[in-house]
DNA sequence: CAAACGGTTGAACAACCGTTCAACCAAAGA
DNA sequence: TCTTTGGTTGAACGGTTGTTCAACCGTTTG
């Protein structure tokens, strides 16, 4: 039986295994789960984010040294750091004119680790 | 000692902690290994890829049922399908007129599952 | 207090990216 | 064989994003 109505209209298929996609439709996660998901990926798909994170791993840096040890200025790592501090990726303290920021937590190690695994196949 | 010349001259900053800079630089990742971290990162970065890579978990699906399920045109799906495919996180089987993608690696899932964690804080 | 410096911020620009649209290919059915 | 349909592809458009630049703030130092 053809033009079978679902409450997706804007698929422009004819014939859907319509069982399979009920089934997967109540597995998805909430719409807001996949963004935030998502939102945490797009953080770390970032080489700058990404450098950022390893060179303050396991010893505290301040943002001078970091943008000395990237080749980068002050003002782009900051723009940087801005983005992971908002998404709790880091802590930081302020030391007189400094301010030196840290790993805010090891899942975000973890999981670092376990994509580094997946790249070398 | 100030205004000590190392090699990356974009920083101007006048006094660095040039000790732990240099610690740091000796324990940095290539930086193709970084660059191939962020992208990996950046494929998982975007809603509408995560949302496929859960459709296709557990159960192949073909491109019709993907577009049918997360309310988008096949074309849009079969764009971020091919993301998928060149950075090997989706298998496919063609079978008569339909593509079936799977999943291509339990490690997908792992890290997928580990920020999932992350984000429940 | 004033100068210097580490760090942050907002605007602007360029590069990048996801969706749409149209055309196209291959397999299946009439 | 001609038509239909699932899927892919390239160009184009609009929105996002990272860096630069300039201005600014807070702390330290002279």
């Amino acid at each position: 039986m053809k033009h079978l109505e679902f409450n997706t209209p804007s698929c422009e298929c004819e014939e859907v295994h319509g069982e399979v996609v009920e089934r997967k439709r109540a597995a998805m996660p909430d719409e807001s789960t996949l963004y935030d998901l998502s939102d945490f990926f797009k953080v770390l798909g970032d080489s700058t984010r990404a450098s950022i994170l390893f060179a303050i791993d396991g010893e505290p840096m301040c943002v001078c040294d970091i943008a000395d040890l990237l080749g980068m200025t002050k003002s782009a790592v900051s723009h940087q750091l801005k983005i992971l501090r908002q998404n709790d990726l880091v802590n930081y303290r302020k030391s007189g004119k400094n301010v030196f920021y840290t790993l805010a937590d090891d899942h975000v190690r973890d999981i670092i680790e376990k994509a580094l695994e997946h790249i070398k196949e």
